[in-house]
DNA sequence: TACTTGACAAAAG
DNA sequence: CCTTTTGCCAAGT
């Protein structure tokens, strides 16, 4: 695997990472925050493969621009609901609940504010 | 090497 | 409002 991918990977996973807890944030938002390089498709990958990231990549805190939990799949049972529930996030019917409040602009609010 | 899949998204019909 | 199309791009088979 090349190293101009591990680094795309890296920026995602930090950025994933720097998620605040009970807040959301969606695959396009973190393309768009990486650059041209990255695509919404590509954040999906990178998460994907989070398991090689070398620190705790949140994952379930990224879902998708409805609000859908669409990674829940890749997760053990109903661990992905459950960690965000666990959060405070609200799920019903595998959508997050105030989605619209609940997220987190990696462009604009990026490490701190809230 | 070629074809299919998919944790996406925006636009068109 | 719902379905299809298109762009996207790495991974798996």
């Amino acid at each position: 695997m090349s190293n101009d991918l591990e680094e795309l990977y890296m920026k995602i996973w930090e950025l994933v990472a720097s998620i605040p807890y009970g807040r959301v944030t969606t695959y396009g938002a973190i393309a768009t925050t990486i650059g041209s390089k990255a695509s919404a498709r590509f954040v999906g990958i990178a998460l994907s493969r989070c398991y090689l990231a070398p620190f705790y990549v949140p994952a379930h805190r990224v879902v998708n621009r409805n609000g859908l939990l669409t990674g829940r799949h890749h997760f053990p049972g109903n661990q992905m609901q459950e960690l965000l529930e666990n959060e405070n996030v609200v799920i019903i019917d595998n959508q997050v609940v105030n989605f619209k409040e609940l997220f987190w602009n990696p462009m604009i609010e990026s490490s701190d504010k809230i």
